[in-house]
DNA sequence: TTGAAAGCGCTAACAA
DNA sequence: TTGTTAGCGCTTTCAA
């Protein structure tokens, strides 16, 4: 039978030092049942020279009776150093995910382990900073370096290296790694082009994230290409959300005028405007088709699944670490400023040529 | 001019009190900039009464001009507490991203924040007993409660309350959330038997997971069930690492009499079989079948898709959030202890009826 | 070879 | 209403 209440368990630690320790060990609960002090201990376990075989032996077997490990807390705040490398993401969503999964490959014996903190969730979403504010409460002291994902400030000046993924506009001061938005936007819109889409929309993604911005332009550039006149009814903004999302794509489609193809600057706008179009007995790529941007894991097993623009996140998350551990180990001047990677178009089921609507 | 060294820029801060601050700011840069003490800055920032309102509004805009951000470390060393809920994993792989991302939405708007630690990476893999040092590292201190993903021992006892998912074998003291492995386990192999196939082999999975015992005894079971007799042949130590699997698979496809079919303990084994398995010509569906286990996002994208048993991973996630809660509000009663969810099985194009071989 | 003492940045108790 | 002091767990001088 399990005790009740009890969270009050973990909490009322009593101080008396010769108790059995009823959280984790401290560095003292240690020193105390091996005879010696904590300095020692704190010795024995970092290496140092100057403690004798036979009592850094007797100490590390204490250490391992009482199942300690230091504090990361504790240490880091001393040493000023973790090894510890953060990834500081708004939430944990696919793209960060894909990234996270890259990113965790790369530092495979770097001799760095990795954290990843999402500062956005107890606050409520789009808390503009939200990575200022991470770094201010990890940095200096928790992570050695952070890999920043789609931050909404430029975060130079922080207290530790700094490299950004799919950055915030403006000149980038930090390092970082994006994807050719441009060059994938072109491929996109060029892709209903041809498919004889010429009432093609776009959702937007959100501003101030460089990335979107080139989405935007490519989108642009690709329609004059083809001389299909740019028709601003047909821009919309998304935002990245869900809920703008959704009132964007409905408005799109309730155009009297309703475009024959979108594209979406990322997948899950592009999904949530499937659904939405579906939703109104829009059959898809029949009466719409739909382009994405990223090739997140959903785009491939949407019903139907989605034609996109693929980023390379994993290759992105390695190239990060690769960009942070040359700072990390000072010689900055070896790793590139910026880097951008490639992508291309990934045709699936949710584009087709364009066809007359029976009803009009 | 600045000390040099490793990493040097970021860390040789000049102690002087009256330099601008080189890396973030602390509370005593505050203080001295607002002309208080330090104590008065920290009552401000976190509401406590006591302080004039005029006081107050001076401290906060300091606050905001320095961009100051009260160091999690420094004052969860103090307090005794973070609203920070951690994650630990062994490795950010497809499974535990999943999970992740269930966590995540279910901790949206619990005041909690989300931090997930890979224990494992800088270490090199498969270091037994990884969760015990992350938590013993964080626990009692940079986190409230954590949720531990597929864990190598159990870790009751812990400073904090835990949650596991995916637990460890044996009489789990901790609370845990787990799929229908048993039932998975049963549903796979009877697809199999139903497709004709009598010579099922299974790569088994880490079989200090209760999981993957769960799904070797169904296997078994229904192999019982068929009346076909258990070939000890058949069935071989992958382990969930991509050296023992692939060896694993290597010795089960070259078997004189080779198996039709394969049932492998999760998704990522089945993924690395089908590969060994195209290396050595074989077709899938046709010359062999396989079913995996979990159903990750590349199972929906391999080549061919990957018919497997899906588990409910982002509820599993979000299941475990709720157990956690419950346990850190204190109210632990109110949450069940253990939390099963069901599996079903998801057919997609890697199993078809066993043809007769053309050379035999 | 060992231990005492100081201090990392912060907060809580207490004093002024 | 404000500031002083002590101490969270650890590491690092420095003295014994």
């Amino acid at each position: 039978m399990r005790a009740v209440g009890r969270s009050g368990r973990y909490r009322g630690r009593v101080t008396h030092p010769t108790d059995v320790p009823a959280g984790r060990a401290t560095i003292h609960d240690v020193a105390l049942a091996a005879g010696v002090s904590a300095s020692t201990v704190s010795k024995v376990i970092n290496g140092r020279y100057g403690v004798s075989a036979k009592t850094s032996e007797h100490v590390l077997r204490i250490v391992d009776d009482l199942g300690y490990a230091s504090s990361l807390i504790a240490s880091s705040l001393r040493r000023g150093r973790t090894d510890v490398v953060g990834v500081l993401v708004a939430d944990f969503e696919p793209f960060a995910l894909a990234l996270l999964e890259g990113i965790s490959a790369a530092l495979h014996g770097s001799g760095y382990d990795l954290l990843s903190y999402a500062g956005s969730i107890a606050d409520g979403p789009r808390h503009e900073g939200w990575e200022r504010r991470s770094l201010s409460r990890l940095g200096g002291t928790l992570i050695d370096g952070a890999i920043l994902v789609t931050p909404t400030v430029e975060a130079a000046g922080s207290s530790v290296p700094v490299v950004a993924i799919d950055p915030h506009t403006g000149e980038s001061l930090s390092p970082a790694v994006a994807a050719d938005s441009l060059a994938g936007a072109l491929q996109a819109t060029r892709h209903l082009v041809e498919l004889g889409h010429t009432r093609i929309a776009h959702v937007r993604g959100r501003i101030d994230l460089e990335s979107a911005r080139l989405r935007e332009e490519g989108y642009r550039r690709a329609l004059a290409e083809a001389g299909i006149a740019f028709d601003p009814e047909l821009v919309r903004a998304g935002g990245y959300s869900t809920a703008e999302t959704t009132e964007a794509a409905a408005a799109l489609l309730d155009l009297a005028d309703r475009p024959t193809a979108v594209f979406a600057a990322n997948d899950l706008s592009a999904l949530r405007t499937m659904e939405v179009a579906q939703e109104r007995g829009l059959r898809i790529p029949d009466d719409l088709s739909i382009v994405g941007f990223d090739d997140i894991p959903a785009a491939a097993s949407s019903e139907p699944t989605l034609t996109t623009i693929r980023q390379p996140l994993r290759e992105m998350g390695a190239e990060a670490v690769r960009l942070l551990l040359a700072r990390l180990d000072g010689d900055a001047g070896a790793a590139p400023e910026h880097v951008q990677l490639p992508t291309r178009l990934v045709v699936r089921g949710s584009t087709a040529p364009r066809r007359h609507r029976p009803g009009r």
